[in-house]
DNA sequence: ATGCGAGTTGACGACTTCTGCAATTCGGGA
DNA sequence: TCCCGAATTGCAGAAGTCGTCAACTCGCAT
């Protein structure tokens, strides 16, 4: 098994490894959004959210496109919800109430 | 939606970005492994493969216990495959054939 | 052409992560 | 008890990441 194939599964799950592009992509699962919206939703300095986008633009698992005045982002795969479900899943049987979150998780699943 | 639960499940995906530790967590789930095997199977200093475990420790996805002169290590919960299936299913699109990688990932799935 | 709102880019300092080396701990044999 | 293999820890330098500020680009309306 090949070193770069690590590297490149590594890559991937550095890119979901900020607070910031979790929730882009949480978002991004509902559909295209405008910057706009997100940054009404994320509380975050535009310049960071658009850090933090670049890095998503590159990876690959989002595209952006211009609509009227605003620029678009969307998923560029649904199985990004995947990913995010399966880390949701380890979350609830690694934390297994070693703190209050578990209970914030079981009801995001609701 | 909190803060700290982005946090967590930043560290989640943190914690699966580097090679050697998702190179460990593939190879322990096919059951419990000494630190000895995994030295022969990854190519990385002891102290290194070390550290990496001691990550993998800290985020609680792994459990370490003696056997004898050897430590073993194993999955503290087997929903760890989940997520690094869903980490090749995104590579797979995302790549998309934009290297070679995408033919040896496929092997990987056979 | 000028100005404006919407995003992006570049650059800097603060901080964290990574790696290899040396030193250390820990359990069993001899 | 002494030693040896197994694994971990401490440490230092190199490399990467994060957040913020200021400057910049782009498309559109006036």
């Amino acid at each position: 098994m090949s070193v770069p194939l690590y590297q490149a599964k590594a890559e991937m799950f550095r890119m979901l490894s900020h607070p910031v592009r979790i929730r882009v992509l949480e978002l991004l699962q509902a559909g295209p959004r405008p910057v706009r919206d997100l940054l009404a939703e994320i509380d975050v300095e535009p310049s960071n959210l658009s850090q933090q986008l670049a890095v998503l633009r590159r990876t690959g698992v989002v595209v952006s496109f211009r609509d009227g005045p605003l620029v678009m982002y969307a998923l560029s795969t649904p199985d990004v919800a995947d990913l995010l479900a399966a880390g949701r899943r380890i979350l609830g049987a690694v934390l297994a109430d070693r703190d209050g979150l578990l209970a914030e998780l079981n009801q995001e699943r609701r």
